[in-house]
DNA sequence: TTGTATGCAAATTATTTGCACTCTC
DNA sequence: GAGAGTGCAAATAATTTGCATACAA
């Protein structure tokens, strides 16, 4: 029941001018099947070796510029990478003890962009915004 | 007109039960007294080369792990540390051209954590969290 | 004095860069 | 065919770890 085929794939990289190459098609679609964000070690893991790590890097970098994707950080010193399924990412809480994650509900982004601006000096748009979330889960609390 | 005396940090190391010791005290003033996230080499700058640059590892990790100062990250790779004062932490807005940073408004912290907290079935308790906002300011978008 | 904190050296991990080669369009 | 995209090797940057010494309480 994936509704992540390679016709799906081709069409957002051909929205972003963005030539399709083996390794863009693989990584944005292990992107578009994950349920939560992704390291670029596990990342690897669900492409395989045929990719190479720096390639991914170099990949992600773009997606990310392109607003295809999402990076965000849960203070692990390495970044992750989540596909905005419609144009939209997700909020997390992380357990600071165990690091299971757990997904938010959607955030208001227009509110809080247009009040952020209106108290703003030297910006005039945003871009993008990143909101995590960290506790200790009710597991690791006992 | 400095608030931020060795009477000041001296009694909030006591208050989460740190032992004084030059490194921490060295470290804590630097961040009380900033009005911007710092970086481990730019913290480094500030207190000088009398404290090895591990023990602002050791020290910084501590003192987050306290809830003394707040983690955060700007997408650059590397964390950053904020003393909260009065026991808030700020947001902010960066330019992803030049890199120039921008205090936002405070949050509303309490009504996000209860939100978010109504629809988590693994959370019962937040701890922290971050948010941090991306754009291009006024100077680099023309 | 006694255990905690620090310094130093070295290791680890994440990410980037230069250059030659290989694909996509 | 031309230029963008990739792989490989090596460099850089951030952060951590092990162990011996030094300092706070």
């Amino acid at each position: 029941m994936k509704h992540t085929g390679t016709h799906n794939v081709h069409a957002v990289l051909e929205q972003h001018n963005l030539s399709i190459t083996k390794p863009r098609v693989l990584i944005l679609s292990a992107l578009m099947e994950a349920v939560t964000p992704l390291s670029v070690d596990v990342l690897q893991k669900k492409v395989g070796s045929s990719v190479n790590y720096v390639t991914f890097y170099r990949v992600l970098k773009q997606f990310v510029r392109e607003g295809l994707i999402h990076q965000t950080d849960f203070r692990e010193g390495k970044s992750y990478y989540e596909y905005q399924h419609d144009g939209h990412h997700h909020h997390h809480i992380t357990c600071v003890e165990c690091g299971v994650r757990e997904e938010t509900m959607d955030c208001h982004e227009k509110d809080d962009y247009k009040h952020v601006l209106v108290h703003s000096k030297q910006f005039s748009h945003i871009a993008s915004h990143t909101l995590e979330f960290f506790g200790v889960c009710k597991r690791c609390s006992k």
